[in-house]
DNA sequence: GTGAAAGCGCTAACAT
DNA sequence: ATGTTAGCGCTTTCAC
């Protein structure tokens, strides 16, 4: 076994209490003991053990993320995120990957594995609102996404309705009036895809455009290869369009994907659009216009409220969601003006 | 504070090691028992905690995977397929982001942090054959990848010069002559990058075709930028190159857009070849070819044989690299004769 | 300034 | 078949 605080302590020829001060910098030493103490330290190669220290304490040092896949680029991005600003903080980071399944969804905010972290950042995408009693948890939790909302939870997220209303505005701004949509959930109220084509119909109504159905396209999983899917099927349709609004950025490149294999050209047929600001969508060809969401302030205050719910900084109600700010990025897909 | 053995134990009037029977499935405990525990147990809400079973047991049920950074599509999909790998055993997965850095890589190997966990899946970037000593650690410990070859530890990893070959060949054999190299690093002769490009070498060699170093750009990090930066560098040059092999996609991906933007078209002047074969490469304009380095076998080897490790399984002293099988992905950047 | 001892919640001998 | 008890390694009163 690993050396523990007594061999520590009875190399030194102190109590344990004593190498426990040393260890955790009490101010009220004698040097000579503490170089006595640190000098056995170094000899043993001690390191304290975390898991008695956690026991004792209450508290671990480390977060759960629980996200749907790593493998969809939004979602690295969040975790690389997520995991940068926890270090900031001294806290590490368990990634849990629920596959957007919402049994599973259910399954992990009751699962036991949760006593081993101090709090959840919690991403669903099965779950929705009519699960919002599944969120009264014991522990610090801090939610994110628009799967649910108004729940008892601290609830961080994006202003998906408004900005997807602006990217709207802006290919209505260059001139377009048949817009189609990739990417939509059937149904669907709340969530990414729900959303987002509330504030697609919100723009065009705005304008004075009528919805039409004929122009959106369906795809569950936000998938590169759906999106590419989706567009055939719309291309398949035969109805005229003069832009596309890939509900993620996912979505658009592989709608771009299929409307070249179509021969049509971005931009020069085509605009695309689409939303997330990956990395990606600024080296693809043509590069992509996008809503940046604001994913680094999303992942930070993510990150500090859940660190102020854990170190009870904080015992206020948790209030309604907090918003990230967004913004358009123009490039090569749909140029501006 | 959260319910204990003893607050159960106490509502149903037993001891606390027959919950802990219950708890534990142990085969011999009466029908009438078990059943008045398991009411005690759901009145209560009682989840076990798993501090304390950890401190008992030794063991927390939970690795580290140590990678550069999650923003890096190749280790967002190694996580993505370790973390789904672990879960098979029922393990979860702790991420730390090292960034790449050598300092930050060795203070990980003897942090403290680790004991958080079982053991260690560790994807070094920064460190060097040089460092080779600290990776002598006392916990359960699996290398990744080919910055150090022959430690006395588990190592799976690729067959990078094999495969950096195989995909020189296939580009000699579609006619090509001079091929230029994007994402080499200076002097290295371990690493990915020293590794492919001695791949990429030994090809010509026995092609009997001179090694042109004007052909050959430099980037440090494996980043999309840098491979469009690289591309732009060789541009600049004024050599000819009728291919290209990115050191990895992203570079490759990189390298294609600045092509374009230079007026270049893949694959009617230039063939572009990547390695990795990652999700994205099957969706880009064009299509990415590229090699496909069996990166699930690597993550299910890793995972599986850290498990071994940590439940004694296998006390076997570490033996040479395990190698995953390679393979050619022809796509549309360098299609098949 | 340092030591002794209790106890965090659990498991596993050992006892009955 | 179930109860008792001793720790896992640490922190933290409370003495001295």
């Amino acid at each position: 076994m690993s050396t523990t605080l007594h061999d520590v302590a009875r190399l030194a020829g102190v109590s344990i209490k004593t190498v426990s001060n040393v260890i955790n910098s009490y101010p009220h030493i004698r040097p000579a003991t503490r170089e006595r103490v640190e000098r056995a330290i170094a000899e043993l190669g001690y390191t304290p053990n975390l898991t008695a220290r956690n026991l004792r304490s209450g508290r671990t040092g480390a977060i759960t993320l629980a996200l749907p896949y790593l493998g969809l680029s939004y979602f690295a991005e969040l975790a690389a995120a997520v995991i940068a600003e926890a270090e900031k903080l001294s806290l590490v980071v368990l990634v849990e990957q629920t596959g957007g399944d919402r049994d599973r969804e259910l399954d992990l905010l009751k699962s036991p594995r949760l006593k081993l972290t101090d709090g959840l950042i919690f991403s669903p995408l099965g779950m929705s609102q009519d699960d919002i009693d599944a969120l009264t948890v014991s522990y610090p939790l801090v939610l994110l996404g628009e799967r649910i909302f108004n729940a008892p939870v601290d609830h961080i997220t994006m202003r998906n309705i408004d900005a997807a209303r602006a990217a709207t505005d802006y290919l209505l701004g260059l001139g377009r009036r048949r817009i189609a949509v990739v990417g939509a959930h059937e149904g669907e109220v709340f969530g990414s895809a729900g959303l987002r084509l509330r504030g697609y119909r919100e723009a065009l109504e705005r304008a004075g455009i009528a919805y039409d159905p004929n122009l959106v396209s369906y795809a569950t999983l936000w998938h590169r290869s759906n999106g590419a899917r989706s567009m055939r099927e719309l291309l398949d349709r035969g109805i005229p369009f003069d832009a596309v609004f890939g509900l993620n950025d996912t979505l658009a490149l592989g709608a771009m994907r299929a409307l070249q294999e179509a021969g049509r050209r971005v931009p020069d047929d085509i605009l695309v659009m689409g939303f997330d600001n990956l990395d990606e969508a600024g080296y693809s060809i043509p590069s992509l216009t996008t809503v940046d969401p604001g994913q680094p302030w999303i992942a930070r205050t993510a990150v500090q409220t859940l660190h102020r719910r854990i170190t009870g900084h904080s015992s206020l109600p948790p209030v309604a969601a907090q918003f990230a700010e967004f913004e358009i990025v123009a490039r090569e897909s749909a140029p501006a003006g």
